[in-house]
DNA sequence: TTAATTGTTACTCGTATTGTTACATCATTT
DNA sequence: AAATGATGTAACAATACGAGTAACAATTAA
């Protein structure tokens, strides 16, 4: 299986919705952005209005966040957009007749749950107003390297 | 096939190793346990091997481990068995023409790599003998709720 | 020598992710 | 009202990786 960027797809385009308000917004100019498909742009954004971090409105191209970037986290977004939201996942086929295999189960699940949780923790203290802002101070200094284009 | 076990294979390799050290360690008789194939296990086992958490003889079936279980962390068998053991992945294709398209990879990266070191702090806290230990209390707990076979 | 085991490779299969196309539905413009 | 453009959604193909499986050389021990 593939490595999936549909987490960073998605802050991409909770990104582009902030930073270019007044610009189009359809699924196709995001996608240009992304480098990928609209189709793809709009399924992930059906994720994230279920996940309440966007609206949209069929047949305008007008989504809007829900919420003040400061407000949306990178865990809000990571479960938005996963299904079940695990980083880790058990061998849930093991020999139950062996006590390994009868105990290891439970025991890495609880193992598991403890990496999880200090993963989610970082991840709720990074919002999209901090990423948000990164982009632009990198943009700065990329424009002041290059002053003349 | 879903999500990768490789970790937690891995685990159970190494607990069945330290557990059953005085029987049988065949790649054929941990695949038992594991309910795979001796292949897997042998590819998980040179995984380790290059880690330098077991070591192995051809010919032989005397996997040992290197080091005491209290001094093998779960993050060295995730770093042994994982190709580069990031959690989260950058989509590495986006339009460095706009500004969040030519600023997000660094950004998400920064922001990825936070992630992942509270992960890996946590994981390298749990050691392979907290398992072990885990693994024990939940069989004699199983044994007390059956007392009779 | 014979048997058992590891080390290694090649291949198939299942499935998640992404790319692509198509089309119904809705909103806006003419 | 018609035309245009956008979203919502589904279907399918292409791709990639984990895991299952089989095979065989190399090594060890009986």
């Amino acid at each position: 299986m593939r490595y999936s960027h549909k987490l960073s797809d998605a802050v991409h385009i909770l990104a582009y919705i902030d930073i270019y308000h007044d610009q189009s917004l359809a699924s196709t100019a995001i996608a240009a952005s992304v480098e990928s498909n609209p189709a793809l742009v709009r399924r992930l954004m059906v994720a994230l209005r279920r996940a309440d971090l966007l609206t949209t409105q069929q047949g305008t191209a007008q989504p809007r966040l829900t919420r003040a970037t400061k407000d949306i986290t990178l865990l809000d977004v990571y479960q938005a957009v996963t299904d079940d939201g695990n980083l880790l996942h058990v061998d849930d086929k093991t020999n139950p007749l062996c006590i390994v295999g009868g105990n290891i189960q439970e025991t890495l699940r609880e193992a598991y749950q403890q990496v999880q949780h200090a993963a989610e923790t970082q991840m709720a203290q990074i919002t999209l107003a901090d990423l948000i802002t990164q982009i632009w101070t990198r943009q700065r200094q990329r424009e002041a390297a290059k002053p003349t284009e």
